[in-house]
DNA sequence: TCAGTTACTTACCGAGCGGTAAGTAACCTG
DNA sequence: CAGGTTACTTACCGCTCGGTAAGTAACTGA
């Protein structure tokens, strides 16, 4: 069972990166976990980098569902809102991980920096349609531009999730969620 | 002069941090920037803690400074405005540094994280009732806590930095600056 | 039964890390 | 001119890192 140990082995690695970021896990710390040896990871994969990529892929692929699942809510400001609170706990979850370092961070290694760079763009492109129209519905006092207004929403949210977690406060996303809406387009949810 | 050697060394290191972050950056590569040796660091400083340390410090005073800029204009909305714009600036300017790390991050050494909220929560502080009396005089829709919004603020302004650091984008901080508060304050200076 | 593959382990490598002990030139002081 | 201090350098330490070569049990198919 080739295929299970392999994603067992990436399921345990996800783990450990969510928890102490790519530099903060060593090839050593995967294995003990595992109870395996060092070793018996080069034999499934090509090395550090190769086990990180394919977490990261994982990952992004969560995060896809996510935003999948917050595109079919009925109204813009319904799909917004279940966006913003989906990938609030989501970001809170994955602590060190989605939270700052596969977003943007240490990029040692450059192929893995050009790999997050796709996956993130990726996203933004999915959103970004709803953030421009949710703008122009919302009638704002000066026009803005969509893809700014992108970053900004997912700015906030990664700085949001950074400022908690490192200060290890609670968050309720549900609030929270609603809370930015308001702020940014004016949107008031009970 | 050992004054001059150690700001000279703290300055070098500086420059290191903020472009490879702390963990990116070794004692050896700082003493190689200054053609000595790694122990004549040891001469100087403890260790590779206490020079991030020294280095923190500094960062923060400039901060603080910039605030206190901030806070010598006018109008509260205008120094809102000086702050977001300066704030902005320095992140953009200060890479791995402001931008992510000395914010958050990668905690390794447990003594630097607590002094990094320390000196953060001190720049919240200071910053905190302006934002207040802003969101109080702007009559918003739906009242908003007024450390939840600063932490928005700020969250937003460190996502952005981050995320147009690690993309390379170019940007506007005096365009920027002015958008983000009529995101989120909705106010509108030209 | 026996060769071949699979899924590992044991034992190592070189490089780089933070940090230190000992030595040494240059200078200042009595 | 001796003695001590200052500001270093040279040479090392122990450790951990990512990665590899070689060996080995357990299973598989002819």
């Amino acid at each position: 069972m080739v295929q299970d140990t392999k994603k067992y082995i990436i399921k345990t690695a996800r783990g450990l990166f969510s928890e102490y970021s790519y530099p903060g896990v060593s090839m050593n710390d995967i294995a003990q976990k595992l109870n395996i040896t060092k070793a018996a990871l080069y034999y499934h994969f090509t090395g550090k980098a190769e086990i990180y990529k394919k977490v990261l892929d994982e990952v992004f692929g969560n995060i896809s569902a996510h935003t999948a699942e917050a595109l079919s809510e009925k109204t813009d400001s319904e799909k917004l809102r279940v966006f913003i609170k989906n990938y609030l706990d989501f970001g809170l979850k994955e602590k060190n991980f989605t939270k700052a370092l596969m977003l943007k961070l240490s990029p040692t290694d450059p192929q893995i920096k050009k790999h997050t760079i796709k996956l993130r763009k990726q996203m933004t492109t999915s959103i970004q349609p709803l953030v421009a129209s949710v703008i122009e519905n919302k009638k704002m006092s000066c026009k803005i531009d969509s893809y700014l207004a992108t970053s900004m929403l997912t700015g906030m949210m990664d700085g949001l999730i950074l400022e908690y977690s490192f200060l290890n406060k609670r968050i309720n996303t549900e609030k929270m969620s609603n809370q930015i809406i308001m702020m940014l387009f004016q949107k008031v949810e009970v």
